[in-house]
DNA sequence: TTTTACCTTGAACGATCGTTCAAATCCAGT
DNA sequence: ACTGGATTTGAACGATCGTTCAAGGTAAAA
């Protein structure tokens, strides 16, 4: 009757992460993780050692996941800048039609969690800076490519665009329109070929 | 022993608020709640009907406090747009340290919420559009206040400040330094008197 | 084929979940 | 002071929570 082959770890980590992704730490439970993951309660534990364990691979697969995607982007082009509104586009708009949920799972994350659960808190947090400091490295590329000024400040723009992508993501929740999601990051990235104009 | 008195309306709603705003709709038990506001479960349901309806009347009650709390702040001024930046500052920073989350109580449930709990879903989603025309109606002042163009499209910039207000309110939860929430809003209201350069 | 070390299984545990309701209590009207 | 309707109380309910562990199954070594 049972079939008690190995399972298949990257398999279960994606599947997890969906199913946390979109459900969020505390509505998922174990029982509804058991079924879509295919997994007693016995070999999870031996596996990830909690439902806190479990959730740990989740975010890192995440992240894993969201800087690979930023990767494709941004490596072999000629105007980071571009491939940036490309990325910008992918996430906000795309991926509501086909991810969990529309909201990054980090900032879902960051915003369900208290200090009742501070490790797992703590490590979406460092999960978030290093998807920062990997904006600032493209915007670093931008200004060896010309697209971007030297007296820039990267710092300070990744960290902008990183709150940008924050509230654009939370925004995309609120409507069903993807034309104004689509005109919001183009206010975004204003003048061709950047950046919001000002300072 | 028991006390039995009949309980303030007022005071349950907004001490129910606080710890649903801090904890989230799931992760608040009602065995908590009870001790929270000093009620037992009799008079909770006969008053309130469900965890649900408790929390609708908390999420109408955390509305209504923004919306004052934005018209405090932009009744009685020449400046509609300077005491609009007074409003993000006193709500991104100022009530950090104050509030039970930074977030915003309504982004934070259209975050945890799933379709399981579609009603308080909507409602959260109608509330926020209901603060988005609140800021709109400001930029309108604005307009006659000769702070902005009037060929500004007053409904497209407030979208674009609510998307920065939840953007803001999401970053702030990864970062401890005040400083560099006001530089974003500086960034945000850029030039004297106002706004995103740009369109 | 038998042994052995590892992995999976699934029933079961105590704790906690949201909710109900009969009994106790309060308070306004007489 | 008494009554009667409204309100609060707190024990209790079944369901579900995260987790444990003895038993059973698998696969590679001997």
């Amino acid at each position: 009757m049972p079939k008690a082959t190995r399972f298949d770890h990257q398999t279960v980590v994606e599947k997890a992460t969906n199913l946390y992704w979109e459900k969020g730490f505390h509505a998922t439970s174990m029982r509804h993780l058991q079924e879509v993951i295919d997994m007693r309660p016995g070999s999870i534990y031996a596996s990830f050692g909690s439902k806190e364990g479990l959730f740990r691979e989740a975010l890192q697969h995440y992240a894993d996941l969201s800087l690979a995607q930023l990767a494709i982007h941004t490596q072999n082009t000629d105007s980071p800048v571009g491939a940036l509104k490309m990325f910008f586009k992918s996430v906000v708009i795309d991926s509501r039609h086909t991810a969990p949920s529309s909201m990054c799972m980090l900032v879902k994350t960051i915003s369900e969690l208290t200090d009742d659960n501070s490790e797992l808190l703590a490590e979406a947090k460092r999960l978030l800076s290093v998807i920062e400091q990997s904006l600032q490295d493209i915007l670093q590329k931008a200004k060896e490519h010309g697209e971007l000024s030297e007296s820039e400040n990267t710092t300070r723009l990744a960290r902008y665009l990183q709150m940008q992508l924050m509230g654009l993501r939370a925004y995309a929740r609120t409507t069903d329109s993807d034309a104004l999601l689509t005109q919001m990051i183009d206010d975004i990235f204003v003048h061709e070929p950047f950046l919001l104009k000002s300072r």
